[in-house]
DNA sequence: ACAGTAACCTGTTTGC
DNA sequence: TGCAAACAGGTTACTG
């Protein structure tokens, strides 16, 4: 479900709750996510106080002075705050719960994580091979041009590798390559450092965009307070098959590239 | 090192 | 209408 937007969103939405509050109980009623949730997570975090809420690519990194709590929301994973009696429904996996209220992961397909390290999380078997924040001033088509030298993977694939930037997602990874007049399927290796550089702008660009929104809800994406985000309006090509392109009028097309749906105009990328 | 594919899991949509 | 296949916002792990 949620990619850079969606997890920044949550982020801002549940910081206020979480933020200096100390946790009273943390409730495990599912451990089987995409990795075992540690059968010793309620002993860690018990009694600790939640100093920050951080975010290093689509993990959320609950700072405690005893370690992290790490929190990944997968495809269909979800955080809410509750009403400290509110009765948990199917999927929801885990409560954390807070004086005044609960947190609460819900997730129905569990490829989320829910994970503890006492140690630097940047430096945790997941975090560390991870390539700079899209955000960041690291990140740029200089960086993207860079990597892509000899490289044959399709464009699209390439964006969305976490190792390349983190962030991306399949429906950005579209509206970026759209915004650039890139076809997702053209070669990395073969496309300029002057394309790449209206590429990574136009990364920034949409993913700010959303994050202003509170991110795309297509389907069940909620915010923190069961909103949805809004940016699905502004979505130009993603789920967008067989509508006019805003550019040129010519339909929409959706292609299957790497396992995931691609939606892109012929006639404005290339 | 790289590219391509299978896998993890449940719910919803699509197509016959 | 019913049933089965296809598909869904992510990422790792395996194959050749």
């Amino acid at each position: 479900m949620p990619e850079l937007p969606e997890v920044e969103t949550t982020r801002r939405g549940i910081t206020p709750y979480v933020i200096k509050q100390q946790v009273q109980n943390v409730v495990i009623r599912q451990a089987s996510l995409r990795w075992p949730v540690p059968l010793n997570l309620k002993q860690k975090l018990k009694d600790q106080t939640i100093k920050d809420i951080q975010r290093r690519a689509k993990y959320l990194l609950f700072v405690t002075q005893a370690g992290h709590l790490i929190i990944h929301l997968g495809m269909s994973g979800s955080l809410r705050m509750v009403k400290n009696k509110a009765i948990p429904n199917k999927h929801d996996h885990i409560d954390i719960v807070f004086n005044k209220k609960t947190l609460r992961f819900h997730d129905p397909r569990r490829f989320g994580a829910v994970l503890w390290t006492s140690k630097d999380p940047l430096q945790h078997k997941l975090l560390k091979n991870l390539g700079p924040e899209p955000l960041s001033e690291e990140f740029t088509g200089a960086h993207l041009h860079q990597h892509a030298q000899g490289k044959k993977i399709n464009v699209k694939p390439f964006i969305m590798n976490a190792r390349i930037v983190v962030g991306v997602g399949n429906i950005y990874a579209s509206e970026s390559l759209f915004l650039s007049g890139i076809h997702p399927q053209r070669s990395a290796g073969r496309i300029s450092l002057a394309r790449y550089e209206i590429l990574a702008e136009n990364i920034k660009q949409v993913l700010t965009h959303a994050i202003e929104l509170g991110g795309t809800t297509l389907r069940d994406f909620v915010r923190e307070d069961g909103k949805p985000g809004y940016f699905a309006n502004k979505l130009n090509v993603y789920n967008q098959t067989g509508m006019p392109c805003p550019i040129c009028k010519n339909p929409i097309k959706v292609r299957t590239i790497s396992q995931r749906s691609s939606f892109f105009c012929v006639q404005c990328q290339h």
